[in-house]
DNA sequence: TAAAAAAATTAAATCGGTTTCAAACTCTTT
DNA sequence: AAAGAGTTTGAAACCGATTTAATTTTTTTA
């Protein structure tokens, strides 16, 4: 079946195409009864004019960049795009959204998508746990598409701007242990993310810098949705008599923490006086929650304003321009579901 | 400064323009050594092809659809977006997702951008305070681009998928008296927001068809953003005796029903022994509340899943189809920030 | 080493609108 | 009824890539 042009509907109508082009635009040089007959026209044959040809000969107008986030539930990732969109909005940007929802396959369709509509960039949350797929960030590269990367994806040359998880869930540990703690368990997320692992990689790391020893089982992969999170916490403490339970747990992010504060407090246990929790993103949610959590905060707003930053900068310099790495610190976040112990517990 | 063509390209490097498509789309015709200098002028020109031209010859061959939502922050539409993500993948669609951030102008960019970049419909919340500017709402509909709206517009003929807020917080109003609440408060959103002013409503129509009687100062104004509703609330309540405290508080919505219940905890006042409080929309956060919070249930995710699939009907119509409207109910969720008044207070 | 086959390259047509400018049509005015 | 001004309309050029079919170059084969 045929797609209905400008043509079909000039012929149709009676017209020339320049006629017709003329209503699309509200020209007002077209007479009103000719006008009404091309839009009845318009309307009988349903026609939709291509943008694409549209835009062919004017250079599309609009200034638009994209982000693909990994999660658009996530707040991390929308406070994220809110930076983005306050840097995008003040240079005359509009920004588009799209969620990979870690799937190889979306990262790609959407890379490709923002590059052939003439979006003039795009801040990526890459996905690079798996068998990394970067050929469509080569293709991009080869036609010198202006992007950024929220993380380090490896065998790829490319603007980043990220920040240093592994340094920030070790200074929650470090903290803990200073304040009398050496119970302590990392309640790690959902295995195919790489920030379970650098968090994981962070844990052991910081007890190898201190005088405590490592063991396995202070890893416990509850993932970070609300349902998994609950079930598995409540199944851990079930599972232990109270002598054996940790005093402090670190959390894979707030969303989960979030989660295993309300399975807690359906067991009984109390933080932080039983349990000591700490979270990591400082969520929205984080600071509203009654027992105010103690977090890693990211400073996501920054982030994004960055990331925009570098991406525009690259989009209007006439000539390629060398890549950038920029690397947040994290903040320590000290608020009420932790607690300090003196004495050894 | 103009912008460098393919032609650039094929001149400074002595081949055809062909051969440069040929690079660019990674056919394997190209002798390596041809493919390689083709490629350095490329970086060296910064050469960034039209994806507009691209498109032109062979149509776009994406599928995608685009929704402008209010708030990127706001769980309550990132989990619509959700449901149409859903629907439209299961269709072969990517979705891009926008937010107008409740400006005029973002909107009418957004459709603009997205009918121009053929996009192929849109699902638009629409921004219906104010003045209401629809030309750009008239304009998609004289270029039969497909869209549904997620509120009615009026003086606009669509699609439409919406809720009955007013219904909605007219069963809440009623479920606290029949339960022998009669000190009822409403904390209403944001003055802007449609949603407010649908809201108020309902909660006056609940007490005319009660035997109690509406007062003005039952309307308490304290928006819907943290730091204002926690300001606000703590002020309202700093500001009453202990006797004059309303029983119960209908909230705007959820986000602020979280923010209303820090306050009450901070000011010691307890829910529900002391006053009973109800959301609104069921956003994630609202049942990981330490009180879960009784509020009224939007489908989010059926909403989305609906708007998606009106739209990609219409979208894959040859033929212009009539306007659809689909009207949800809300549920009302029971939960624990609300309890049950036996004798008058 | 010439002919045949395969590989690489090019010239020209094409996609579907917008824009431009000349031509045709109205409607006054003389 | 003709001239002139203002409106409308149409024909053709144009945007910048991709594609196709023809041509040239290179490699293989006899």
């Amino acid at each position: 079946m045929k797609r209905i042009t400008i043509e079909d509907v000039a012929k149709r109508a009676g017209v020339s195409k320049g006629t017709i082009s003329a209503v699309i635009n509200a020209k007002n040089t077209v007479k009103p009864a000719t006008r009404d007959h091309i839009l009845a026209v318009m309307k009988e044959v349903n026609f939709r004019p291509k943008g694409v040809a549209r835009n062919l000969k004017n250079g599309s107008q609009d200034k638009s960049i994209g982000i693909i986030i990994k999660d658009l539930n996530y707040p991390f990732y929308t406070s994220i795009a809110a930076g983005v969109k306050d840097y995008a909005s003040s240079k005359g940007y509009s920004v588009i959204v799209t969620s990979s929802d870690n799937d190889h396959e979306c990262e790609r369709k959407f890379t490709h998508l923002f590059s052939t509509k003439d979006i003039r960039g795009a801040i990526i949350a890459p996905i690079v746990e798996g068998t990394v797929e970067i050929e469509h960030l080569f293709k991009l590269k080869m036609i010198n598409y202006p992007f950024v990367l929220l993380e380090d994806v490896k065998g790829i040359q490319a603007n980043v701007v990220a920040i240093d998880n592994l340094k920030a869930i070790k200074k929650a540990v470090k903290y803990l242990i200073e304040n009398g703690h050496s119970k302590i368990v990392h309640f790690a997320g959902p295995p195919q993310s790489s920030h379970t692992q650098e968090r994981i990689e962070g844990f052991r790391d910081a007890f190898s810098e201190s005088t405590l020893v490592f063991k396995k089982d202070m890893i416990v992969s509850i993932g970070s949705m609300y349902e998994e999170s609950y079930a598995k916490t409540t199944e851990y403490f079930k599972n232990k008599r109270r002598e054996e339970f940790p005093t402090a747990i670190v959390s894979f992010n707030d969303q989960q923490a979030l989660a295993v504060m309300t399975a807690l407090k359906d067991l009984n246990i109390r933080v932080p006086e039983d349990i000591s929790i700490i979270g990591n993103d400082d969520i929205y949610y984080a600071k509203i929650y009654p027992v105010p959590l103690t977090t890693i905060r990211a400073p996501q707003h920054e982030i994004g304003v960055k990331a925009a930053e570098i991406l525009i900068r690259n989009i209007e310099a006439s000539e390629l321009i060398p890549n950038e790495r920029v690397v947040f610190e994290t903040e320590f976040v000290v608020r009420q579901s932790t607690k300090v112990l003196t004495a050894p517990h």
